[in-house]
DNA sequence: GTCTATAGGTAGATAGAC
DNA sequence: GTCTATCTACCTATAGAC
């Protein structure tokens, strides 16, 4: 065999990892296989020994990103959750979405998608505010804080000036400390 | 001439609606022109009398589909507009975003147009946002809510299950009604 | 203004060499 | 497992008849 055991999942790990990227970039379904391919370093041929459709790597994306994002709620006290909202709602991570979190930027093609994909989002999500949840009070609505912080980036990225981009998060940052804070 | 004066104004018309109703039920991008077109009842080959381009298009899109949402917040008291919001948070909406808001349905492939569509979307917004603040104390965050309800329905939409999308959509019109309320 | 026909390019996916 | 080559279908956009 002209390839370790192990390479394939290697070749696989590294293949979602830049797909990835490019798909929050520019756009899963406008991005060709090929193109992801490219990033990766490889040509669409070898695409199909690591999935078998161009949808199933849509499943793939979602359920390796979003695990990230669930990370970020869990195990954490409200001061390093406030920090950690800080981080999503910068201009940073508005002004970079490929190595950013998946929600602001592939959602709606996530609501467009098959049931599988939709169930695999699901899951991962409602896991992600369950942890949310555990750290806020009964009244704590850790839904609404998500969606919150979510459309806050999507909405920015679409801005067309800095200013109103800037003005959009400061007032999202604002109103997602008041939520934490009053939780205690 | 075979057409009155007003025809090809009517017709741009009838086919910006038709054309937006599914670009926000399958996604601008993955859209082509060809079913854009036969959607009004025209074949591909009359677009390029009414569009120079198709991301021209988008942009036509997002003037008009937005001017809509601006109405939604304009002169409304306190009271018409946790019901707009109850509106805008249903299953209903969830259900049909051919005929709803194209924020939770089109704003990452806006956040990847050209500087002109951009513009034209940060411009609407901005409106939007400042019929809201209005109604609302120094304090309101209206960008805070617009977030809220964008990121809420388009994140409904990538549900799996209906009991999902229901607890998402409550727990989110629980948090707006009483942002709504504590402003007064 | 809308149609059919078509150009030229790229999409997703498969076949066979290595 | 990855490559090149290829199939078929679709894409955006244009040309010319009506």
């Amino acid at each position: 065999m002209r390839y370790p055991p192990d390479y394939k999942a290697n070749a696989r790990a590294r293949l979602l990892e830049t797909a990835s990227a490019l798909a929050k970039e520019k756009g899963f379904g406008t991005t060709g296989v090929d193109a992801l391919m490219a990033a990766a370093g490889m040509t669409s041929g070898a695409f199909y020994s690591h999935f078998k459709s161009k949808p199933e790597l849509l499943k793939a994306i979602i359920e390796h990103e979003l695990a990230h994002t669930t990370a970020l709620f869990t195990g954490k006290d409200t001061a390093a959750l406030r920090k950690a909202f800080r981080s999503y709602l910068s201009e940073q991570h508005v002004a970079h979405p490929e190595s950013g979190c998946p929600l602001p930027a592939l959602t709606p093609e996530v609501a467009r998608a098959d049931a599988a994909t939709r169930e695999v989002f699901e899951q991962q999500l409602v896991q992600a505010k369950d942890q949310l949840q555990a750290q806020l009070s009964d009244d704590g609505h850790a839904w609404a804080v998500i969606a919150q912080v979510v459309g806050a980036v999507m909405l920015a990225r679409a801005m067309a000036s800095p200013e109103a981009r800037k003005a959009l998060l400061q007032d999202v940052r604002q109103s997602v400390d008041a939520l934490l804070v009053t939780q205690e």
